[in-house]
DNA sequence: ATGATTAATAATGTAAACAATATTGATCTC
DNA sequence: GAGATCAATATTGTTTACATTATTAATCAT
C-alpha cells in the first residue's frame, strides 16, 4: 500500500477532529505535541496547519501559534444566512440535473434518518441529516458549488447547532421537512422546493434565537 | 516598521500574481525557484505554497510539486453559476442592510467605471467592474458570505473572462446594467435588483459560449 | 535519425538544528 | 498575600542538511 505524505496523513486526522468538536473552537494547537503524537516531524506539524489556515479552519494567535478557528455566535447567525443562499442556489441547479439514482441516494439518506430517529440512535441520525444537505448539494451537479460548500464550514456549523440546541423532539420535525424538500425535488416543482427549505431553515434560525 | 513573517510575505506575493493572471493555470511553482527569488528559505515558500493549497489556488501534482490551478472551459461555466447564486444572495441581504455610505461608494465606483472606459483606460474599468461586484458582496453585511465569495476564486474567474472574451463594446452595456442594478438596491426594489442582475450574468454567459 | 537505457541533475519530502520570542513560575518587595 | 521582576522553560519562526523521487541529458543499439 502506497503511503501518502505525512503532512496529509497529519492534515486530514486535525481536520477531522476540528469538523467534529473533538478539538474545539479556539484549542491550541501546539507542533511538538501533535508530532510525538502522530509520530511525524514538527514540519510535517505545521504544514498541516498551514494548509488548514488556508481552508480557514485554523487562525493564527497574535502572538504566533495555530488555534481552531472560533465561532462566535454572530458567526452561527452569518453561517446560517450563507447556508440558505448556497443550498437554495444548488436546489435551483439540483431541479434542472438531479438524476434517479440521485434520489434514490436522497430517499435512502431520508429512510436512515428515521430509522435512526425512532430507534434512539440520535448521533446517527444527526449524521443522515448532515448527509442530506451534503447530498442535496451534490445534486446541483456543480463542482464549484460543491467546493465552496464545502470550504464554507458549514459541517462545522450544523454540528455546533446540535450540540448546543439538540432536542430530541426536533427529529420527527426534522424528518417530515427533509420528505417535504426531496417530494418537491422530485416531482420537479421549485417554488414548493424552495418554500419547504426556506421553512426548513427557518425552523433552524427560531432554534438558535433561544440561546 | 514590524516585519512580518516571511512566509506571510512569499504568501502575498504569488497569490496576487496568480488571481492577477500573471502566473497563468497550470505554471509550475518550484520551490527554489521563488526562495531564490524573494530571498527567502525554501520552506518559507513552501509553506506559503501550502497554505495556497488550502485556498484551492494551487493543487499538487501526481507526481509532486505545485502548480497553479487550472481552469477548464467547464470550470468557468460552473464558476459563473456559482457567482450568480452568491451575489444575488448578497444582493438579497444587501437591500436589507445597505447603508448610505454603501451606496456613496457604489455610485462613486460607477462613475470611476464610466470615466474610464470613455477614456479608454480599460484596465482600469475591469478594475472597477470587479470592484463593482466585490462591494455589492460587501453590502450583505455578512462577513460568511464575504469570506466564502473571496475564497471562491471569483475574481480569477473575471480575469480570465475578459482576458478571453474583451471587447470594447461592451463597456457602455456593463456601464448601464451596473446602474441598473445600483438604482434598484438604492430604491430597495428586490425584484427589479434580481432582475437586472440575472441579466448582467446572463449577458456574461451569453459571452462564454462564444468560445 | 529514433527510441530505449542509464547516468547526471534537479526538485521535492522529511527531519534536525538553531535563533528569537512567548509563557511560565519562582523569587522578592512592599 | 498581591503584584512586580527576572530567570527558566516552552513554543514558534527560520534555515540548513539529508534522503528520496522526478526530470533531464547523454549514450548506445538498431
Amino acid at each position: 500500500m502506497k503511503s501518502d505524505s505525512l503532512s496529509l496523513k497529519v492534515y486530514t486526522e486535525i481536520r477531522k477532529k476540528i469538523l467534529s468538536l473533538q478539538l474545539p473552537p479556539n484549542t491550541r494547537l501546539k507542533e511538538t505535541f501533535w508530532a510525538k503524537k502522530i509520530g511525524v516531524s514538527r514540519m510535517a506539524v505545521r504544514e498541516a496547519l498551514t494548509r488548514l489556515l488556508g481552508e480557514r479552519l485554523v487562525t493564527l494567535g497574535t502572538k504566533g501559534g495555530y488555534f481552531v478557528t472560533s465561532m462566535t455566535h454572530e458567526d452561527l447567525l452569518q453561517l446560517r444566512e450563507l447556508r440558505e443562499i448556497l443550498e437554495l442556489g444548488a436546489l435551483r441547479l439540483a431541479i434542472m440535473k438531479v438524476t434517479r439514482k440521485d434520489l434514490e441516494k436522497i430517499e435512502k439518506i431520508c429512510d436512515d434518518f428515521t430509522t435512526m430517529a425512532r430507534r434512539g440512535y440520535y448521533s446517527g441520525a444527526n449524521e443522515a441529516d448532515l448527509r442530506f444537505h451534503e447530498t442535496l448539494v451534490e445534486c446541483s451537479g456543480n463542482s464549484k458549488v460543491i467546493q465552496t460548500y464545502n470550504l464554507s464550514h458549514i459541517p462545522l456549523f450544523h454540528q455546533l447547532l446540535i450540540k448546543n440546541n439538540g432536542n430530541e423532539d426536533d427529529f420527527d420535525l426534522t424528518d417530515q421537512e427533509h420528505r417535504a424538500i426531496f417530494k418537491a425535488l422530485k416531482d420537479k416543482k421549485l417554488a414548493l422546493a424552495e418554500k419547504n427549505m426556506r421553512q426548513h431553515f427557518a425552523r433552524g434560525a427560531s432554534l438558535m434565537a433561544l440561546d
